[in-house]
DNA sequence: ACCACAATTGCAACAGAGTTGCAATTATTA
DNA sequence: TAATAATTGCAACTCTGTTGCAATTGTGGT
C-alpha cells in the first residue's frame, strides 16, 4: 500500500531506499500538513540519530521532494511537494497558511499567487504567501 | 541630526535612553534594509552584550518599532516600521523582498499585498508576502 | 543636583539547533 | 555474492537563543 509508494519517490529521485527515508516519508505522507524537524524527530521514535534526520531533510529538498515554509518563530517547517517540483527549484509558488490556534501548517495547493507589481528594477524569481489565521478545523 | 530623532523615536515608545537602545536604532536608520540579530551584533562592535541586543529586539518588537521578517533559512530579519505600528499588533500587511545576489531583505512599502479568497472555513488574520528574485542594485 | 526607585545591563550558565569528520554499516550493481 | 558507493551513527563542536541574578544605569520628584 503506501510502502509501495515510498518505494517509488525514492527510486524515482535516484535515492537508495533505506529505513530513515522510508519513515520520514511516511510521516510526511501520513500528515497533511507541514512538519518542522523536531516533529519528526519526535515523531520517528528514537530510532533515528538527529544528523539523519537532517541530512534526510536536506537531501528532500535538494531532490525537491519536500519544500520549506518559512516562519515568523525561527523554525522552518517542511512539506511534501505533491506536484513534482522539478528537482531542487520550485518554479510553482506556494501560499502556506499557520493556524494561530492549533499552530498545523498546510501549503494550500489549490490557492494562487496573485501577481504583483514590483517598483522598477526588481525581478521576481519566487513568491512565497505566508497567511496566518484560524484554520477549518479551528473554525466554528 | 539622527540623535534627536533616535531620542524622540525612544521617548515615544515609553523606553528609557540607552546607549545599547540608541546604537541599534542607529544602525536601524542607517541601513535601508533589514537586519538579522547577528548583523547586528557584527556591527554594533563588542560594545554589547548578546543578551542585551536579543532583550532590546525583543522590546522593540513589542512596542512596534520594528517587525520580523520570517526568512526560509531560519534567521529572522528586522526592519523598522515607517509608519506607525500600533504597539506589538501589525494591522498592516508586509511584502518584503530578499535578494538572491546580494542578500539584502527590504520592507516593500509601496507595495499592496492582494487579498486571497481562501478556502470554506479559513480566516485570514495576517498575510506576509515573500519575493525572492534580484533587487534594484544588483540588476544592471 | 540629589535621592530613591525602576529599568536596563552584563555575566554565567544553560538548552537547543544545526554542522562536520570519520569509521562502521548498509544498499546497489554487476 | 563480492566490490563499490551511499548512508548512518557517534562524538565533538559551533551558533543561537534563554534565564536568573547581581551590578549598573536611567528617571522623576524634590
Amino acid at each position: 500500500m503506501m510502502e509501495q509508494k515510498i518505494d517509488e519517490l525514492l527510486k524515482k529521485n535516484h535515492l537508495s531506499i533505506t529505513g530513515g527515508r522510508r519513515k520520514i516519508l511516511e510521516l510526511f505522507l501520513q500528515q497533511d500538513g507541514a512538519l518542522s524537524h523536531s516533529d519528526i524527530e519526535r515523531r520517528a521514535g528514537e530510532k533515528f540519530d538527529r544528523v539523519t534526520v537532517y541530512r534526510t531533510l536536506q537531501t528532500f529538498l535538494e531532490k525537491g521532494l519536500i519544500h520549506s515554509i518559512p516562519t515568523s518563530d525561527n523554525s522552518i517547517r517542511y512539506a511534501l511537494c505533491k506536484d513534482d517540483c522539478s528537482g531542487g527549484q520550485h518554479h510553482d509558488d506556494h501560499v502556506h497558511f499557520i493556524c494561530n490556534a492549533c499552530g498545523t501548517t498546510v501549503c494550500l495547493e489549490g490557492v494562487t499567487v496573485p501577481s504583483i507589481a514590483l517598483p522598477d528594477g526588481y525581478v521576481t524569481e519566487q513568491v512565497e504567501m505566508l497567511i496566518s489565521g484560524v484554520c477549518k478545523s479551528c473554525n466554528h
